[in-house]
DNA sequence: ATGCATGAGGC
DNA sequence: CCTCATGCATA
């Protein structure tokens, strides 16, 4: 089964260890006070940290969607967006940046989870840590264009920072970093390339599936409905994130229900009736399931997404008429 | 480097 | 419910 296991929120009683490196705005010396201690001994109780174990989420009150910045008119891609000087919001300029950025980083010898949490000594008015998957989706540009000229400005002042201190190097003996206790994991729901698959042969036709669709697409999956649904969720997202590489605006193709029922029926019993399969395989820690094996994709066709669309709609009709 | 997830906001 | 920004857990 797809054991989804994770225990809702729990919050360590914080004091979480008093991470290592406090000042990890200089890396390579490894230690000055100037930039402070991240969080820990001293720190000032004041995280609403959301998350599970520790670390800080830093979004503070007010706006959200804007991110860290603002929320710049950021229009997808026309080709020709010659028509704000903008230097900030151009694409260009954010991909030669990230690039920039990492390689400089590497150069500093930090990792993207050091910058992570560096940001937090960088003291700038709402910003606290990061992780190192942004860090890292920040340099892959793999995040939303309004996400990346947020995080721009910021990772820029911490590359300076980091820069001036490394000339002017010291020592010091170091920061400890005494690990802090164990914390509840949370398990991570992994599906297997088949369900994969004709969830995305769904989402070729029809990205955006009602909840009842859902529901169905579930059952015949045999997932949790919320793990569909979370699924199409960050499918989106990801189709969305840098629409770069051109533009592929806004379409609101919609798929005749003929066409969703056709990929519905497709990807139908990919799993055995009750037989708690165990679809997912349990990560880690093993507690979970005897191994069950699925049956192979139904699907008639391995067509490409896009030609999905453009030959499925007679066979569609055909096969099934919702 | 990425997959699945949470949560704050917005409707 | 969705979108968005983010992150833990993993591969």
């Amino acid at each position: 089964m797809i054991k989804t296991n994770y225990k809702k929120h729990f919050f360590p009683q914080m004091g979480h260890h008093g991470m290592e490196g406090l000042d990890m705005l200089d890396p390579l010396t490894s230690s000055s006070m100037t930039t402070l201690a991240p969080m820990g001994e001293g720190a000032p109780p004041h995280h609403q940290l959301h998350g599970y174990g520790a670390m800080n989420h830093v979004m503070n009150h007010h706006h959200h969607a804007g991110g860290l910045g603002h929320a710049p008119p950021a229009h997808l891609g026309h080709p020709a967006a010659a028509l704000h000087p903008d230097t900030d919001t151009d694409p260009r300029e954010l991909e030669a940046f990230a690039e920039r950025f990492k390689q400089r980083r590497i150069k500093l010898g930090v990792t993207q989870a050091d910058v992570g949490k560096a940001l937090a000594n960088l003291k700038l008015p709402g910003v606290g840590a990061l992780s190192q998957s942004t860090i890292c989706r920040f340099e892959s540009l793999t995040l939303s264009h309004n996400n990346m000229i947020a995080l721009k400005p910021i990772l820029q002042a911490w590359l300076e920072e980091a820069e001036a201190q490394a000339k002017n190097k010291r020592r010091d003996p170091d920061a400890p970093s005494v690990l802090p206790a164990g914390e509840k994991k949370r398990k991570r729901t992994s599906i297997a390339a088949p369900e994969k698959r004709s969830l995305e042969a769904y989402f070729a036709v029809q990205p955006r599936p009602s909840g009842e669709k859902i529901t169905a697409i579930a059952e015949k999956l045999d997932l949790k409905k919320n793990v569909v649904r979370v699924w199409f969720c960050n499918q989106r997202q990801k189709q969305k994130r840098m629409n770069r590489s051109r533009a592929a605006p806004p379409r609101h193709h919609h798929a005749t229900p003929g066409q969703e029922q056709y990929f519905l029926d497709s990807c139908e019993r990919v799993v055995p009736r009750h037989a708690a399969a165990a679809t997912s395989r349990a990560t880690s820690h093993g507690v979970d399931a005897p191994g069950v094996h699925r049956l192979a994709p139904r699907l008639a066709l391995r067509l490409a997404p896009g030609l999905a669309l453009r030959l499925a709609p007679g066979l569609a009709r055909g096969l099934a008429v919702g």
